[in-house]
DNA sequence: ACGAGAAGAGTTGTATACCATTTTAGGTTA
DNA sequence: TAACCTAAAATGGTATACAACTCTTCTCGT
């Protein structure tokens, strides 16, 4: 792994952590003193995220860090609607037993999460939300689907989109992971991309409209 | 225009040329001394290149063209299925009538050169079919779908894909410009949507199965 | 003869420097 | 007060030198 590797890997949890806020500037002596890198690296990692839509150049001015309005994020989700469900549609026909044994698995454990339901627990289930859905997508073994999905679903939408649920809508995703693992388990790649489906149109409506609590 | 921006642009053309065969390496010095430029505009290009998936980078070793493979042709027609589609659902309800109007002339034009039908003919109409899909996508107002379809609709796929067309497929897809017009006049996402879906599909069908001519 | 390991060539990765361009801030002047 | 000018600071583009890495090949020991 290279300098820029690392400088791109860097920024871009630095992004999602919310230390970099959005349209804030990254400067690239800085960063590079930080880390006690020359600005060459700093640039390259800076093109990339530029080409990933995570920062934006203002010419003479610097990389901004993007800002999400909320027709971003709808965006977003109208392009998921389409790409998850393709994904489980994909891994239907592709996925191997040991497979559904570890989305089993990660399906039992947010469950259990589920009913504790502190903030923090809530946290954890989004990163294993997050490993359900890696898991899919290197089942469905498509590296271009893979890398349109990884395009698109920018963690700033998706890391804290579980507080937004209620406890209907959260225990509404567990249900709906459970039924895509059955319709994987059979095969139905229509079934398991029609649940994927409604899971992705749950998720916008908890996001877009949240409710009253 | 910049160095770097030249030294893209040529090699593209290379690679499109056949002049940088499939996993050939694009060696930076080489080039550098053949343009009579640093490595460091030609890096930059390749960067570009990369990130545009025409090239691949293997770290400490080069960037070598990529090679497309059936899997790879089939893996974009099938993503195309999906967002192709979208991008007329949502030009249904926002395409104002001037756009329509330029849709019709491009579609009169690639009538006209139909009828001519040989394979300089083809070629132009492969290039006014690229205008087409471009307009359609910029009324689909969409930049995140916009691209998505950039970053997988590589010019090799379908640059000469119109000269696997027989006459009869050919005519099939200028009636689908037509109808899609027409959708898109009515306001009907819905339908503008199937038939997009059928001209990609028709398209994925003349590419993997050439009629025997 | 054969495999392990080292040396070397070739290539990319990074540091540094230079100048141009542009923006911003601050100060000056009418 | 307002317009203008200037200098500082940052990026943009490129060149060059050196460091680090990879792969190949050749040697050496068994």
């Amino acid at each position: 792994m290279t300098a820029a590797d690392r400088v791109y890997a860097i920024i871009k949890q630095r992004i999602l952590d919310g230390q970099y806020p959005a349209n804030s500037y990254i400067r690239e002596a800085t960063i590079g003193q930080e880390l006690e890198l020359s600005r060459t690296p700093i640039r390259e990692a800076l093109r990339r995220l530029v080409s990933d839509g995570w920062v934006e150049v203002i010419p003479h001015h610097g990389a901004r860090v993007v800002s999400w309005t909320q027709r971003d994020v709808e965006e977003v989700f109208e392009l998921r609607v389409l790409l998850e469900p393709q994904v489980v549609r994909r891994a239907a026909s592709r996925i191997d037993p040991s497979r559904l044994d570890s989305l089993g698995e990660l399906a039992c454990h947010m469950e259990q999460l589920c009913e504790r339901g502190d903030d923090l627990a809530i946290d954890e289930i989004a990163g294993l939300n997050n490993r359900f859905h890696a898991e899919l997508i290197t089942a469905a073994d498509s590296p271009r689907l893979q890398r349109l999905l990884e395009a698109i679903v920018q963690v700033p939408v998706s890391r804290r989109s579980f507080h937004h649920y209620s406890g209907e809508e959260l225990h509404s995703s567990m249900r709906h992971h459970r039924e895509i693992i059955r319709a994987l388990a059979a095969g139905d790649g229509e079934w398991a991309a029609s649940v994927m489906r409604a899971h992705i149109l749950a998720a916008r409506a908890a996001q877009l409209h949240p409710p009253a609590r």
